[in-house]
DNA sequence: GCTTTCTTCTACGGTTGGTAGAATCTCCAG
DNA sequence: CTGGAGATTCTACCAACCGTAGAAGAAAGC
């Protein structure tokens, strides 16, 4: 798998890590050691916000941004749509559990028990 | 591979269906309602060998292509890759848990009661 | 050898992603 | 109310990836 994407990835991990609503600069000051121009940054938004990842709103000047989803959200998403893509979902299933760890096992074990 | 490379999508659909190797006119023939020339297929192939999504191996004249692993297996392997990236992966899996089907939940549950 | 069939080489146009300068807009201080 | 600081939008370039395939080279039978 072709890693896709790094700054985009980088950019909302950015997102996920604040708690609260994140300015562009914050973005760019968060990301410091890359060194980045602050129109790169902006533009990574924009695109992460045509793809639905992150909403924004005007703060008087200056937008904040957000990330539609959590981390641990989005990742369920992508998880499901492979789901989506694999044809026999049973047998994707049997072979992902067939090979996850045991501490992954246990998670999956103390969430089934959830419902 | 979420849902990039529709084409090579087709074309490992094509190897994932058959059950034993298959040349590149064959899968040309599976394809044949898009019409496509032999060389696009066999270009397709190649890139995913290069990806190491297929194996080649010569057989008098032609090559025969098979998927290195299964359709079931590479689902697998996608879920996997999501985790790896997913951070908090315990996280991530009591949201996917949470947000599974009924059909996909009893699946899930058949599987961990096998191990 | 000649023809058929397969492969390799090369290529082009479209899309996505990293990167950012130029132009424009919006406030706030003076 | 006007200028400047700081933010945003517009536009663009380049690289990698993908769909697509022609042209040229190689192998194998007749």
């Amino acid at each position: 798998m072709t890693r896709r994407g790094e700054l985009e990835r980088a950019v909302i991990d950015v997102l996920w890590d604040a708690r609260s609503d994140v300015t562009a600069r914050a973005v760019a000051d968060a990301l410091a050691d890359r060194g980045l121009a602050l129109t790169t940054v902006l533009t990574v938004l924009t695109r992460l916000e045509d793809k639905g990842l992150v909403t924004r709103s005007r703060d008087g000047r200056a937008h904040t941004y957000r990330a539609t989803a959590t981390r641990a959200e989005h990742s369920a998403q992508l998880m499901h749509q492979v789901l989506q893509d694999a044809g026999d979902r049973q047998d994707a299933l049997v072979h992902f559990v067939g090979t996850v760890s045991d501490a992954d096992l246990a998670a999956l074990r103390r969430a089934l028990d959830e419902r």
